[in-house]
DNA sequence: CAGTGGTCTAGACCACTTC
DNA sequence: AAGTGGTCTAGACCACTGA
């Protein structure tokens, strides 16, 4: 039975040494000025490195937190709390019986995480897409701002009019940087859903989005999509989309008709 | 050493067997239809009635883990969880090295969490209120149904008017039932964050909140209030607030101008 | 039946705050 | 120095799934 090596000492001299079983022990000097990090969190990115790289992919079933904790060179316990704090964030998902999954960007309410339209009656549709425009373009001032872009990259615009039920309830313009989508424009058709072609095709996953609500009047060009009158009363949804690095992915303005419909939120 | 008691089996016959240090042992018998429901769910819910009943109020310390573990009869690591649990959900807040506190409905973004009215340059103002009408009145069908009411309970209603910095931006009426906030009628005034007055006066404490939001045009009770045109597009935020036992407390329907603010959302 | 996640315990030690 | 929460480990057993 050797002692038990001093977990947090060596710790902020090696962010590395998870599973290198023989921590170096020159940490009794001072000036420990560096953040404190716990083992769970360094587990916790390392597992969401392999999602982000593309060694796990949506679907998989992950190894059991025994064999993990084994290869890491951490203790079961430690890898369970990494485990649930990346379901927490609906990365994963986790099967009592089965097995860990990492989550699949369509599943049930996960979709629903993102689209907040619900009729007013509490019934849930999923949209429909129609694509009525796509292209190229230099990114405006207030979006390269968003996306982070230089003022001479370029980004991909795709109109799209969606539909609950028959009825089109939502016009808007999804904005893509072409340096992490290049091969968009050869694309023949985009699909409905959209975050399941950034996860399948660029491997891009999106983690959270933050939303900006206005009213507003309907434009010529919502009303002409949407069948609503010029000035009827819309609701305007600007949305940043980032990935689980939390770099800024996709611009999105959405323009709604809330006559019928409302968006949900929870506190 | 004597053998360990088994902690499943015997939940289903008694809930209840917290702290009584020596549970039954006859459930050999078959047919255990009864949902599963794990200790530190029960070590929450009765530490959440604690909070319910008033015997924790906002602020307090709660005793070290190891006293409710104590106390309980259940290990430090079970009290813990049920803990990181009720933290999560805002009701306590805990620091480390000082212990563990009741969260109080005031806290810095504990209130941005209900209050998503946001400048679009991004600073946050705290709104001010001027009530502009009080009464009490039978509920109408819609907000009965929404706060569980049958068609003879009363409820209290206040019309306020809130700015962000001089300007007046929202108009709104809150709607509460009589039953449960018999003196409001009695009250003088009605402080600006009613929901710390839902706490320290009535013992109610919100926990969540869900929001319907719509794209209206603003009336002529709001373009009054809110010196705006007829017809100008306004933000319209239906809210029903729960308490901690997740019954409906309040009513609100708030009316915005969204001109130079916006609703924000993280998703 | 074996394998997985889920729960619970006991004990050690670290980090922070206050006295 | 004492007391608190925070982290980590090791091991036991329960509950669920599927072959």
């Amino acid at each position: 039975m050797e002692p038990k090596r001093s977990l947090y000492r060596e710790r902020p001299a090696a962010e590395f040494d998870i599973g290198d079983g023989d921590g170096g022990e020159m940490s009794e000097s001072g000036s420990e000025g560096l953040a404190f990090r716990p083992l769970y969190a360094q587990v916790r990115a390392r597992l969401v490195q392999r999602l982000i790289s593309g060694e796990w992919t949506p679907g998989m079933m992950l190894p059991s937190e025994f064999q993990i904790a084994k290869e890491l060179g951490v203790s079961q316990g430690t890898v369970r709390k990494a485990l649930d704090a990346m379901t927490a964030e609906h990365l994963l998902v986790r099967r009592q019986g089965r097995g860990t999954f990492v989550a699949i960007p369509e599943e049930s309410r996960i979709l629903f995480k993102f689209f907040r339209l619900v009729a007013d009656d509490g019934t849930r549709l999923f949209p429909r897409s129609e694509v009525i425009g796509r292209g190229r373009s230099r990114a405006c001032a207030l979006i390269r701002d968003q996306l982070k872009l230089s003022p001479k990259d370029d980004v991909w615009w795709i109109d799209r009019v969606r539909r609950l039920g028959e009825k089109p309830v939502i016009v808007e313009r999804v904005t893509l940087p072409v340096a992490r989508f290049e091969t968009l424009g050869a694309m023949e058709t985009i699909p409905n859903n959209v975050y399941a072609l950034y996860s399948e095709h660029y491997g891009i996953t999106i983690g959270r989005a933050a939303e900006k609500l206005k009213a507003k009047l309907a434009s010529d060009h919502v009303a002409t999509h949407l069948g609503c009158s010029l000035g009827d009363p819309v609701l305007q949804v600007e949305r940043l989309a980032l990935a689980l690095d939390d770099t800024p992915v996709e611009h999105r303005l959405s323009t709604c008709l809330t006559e019928d419909f409302h968006y949900g939120a929870d506190l």
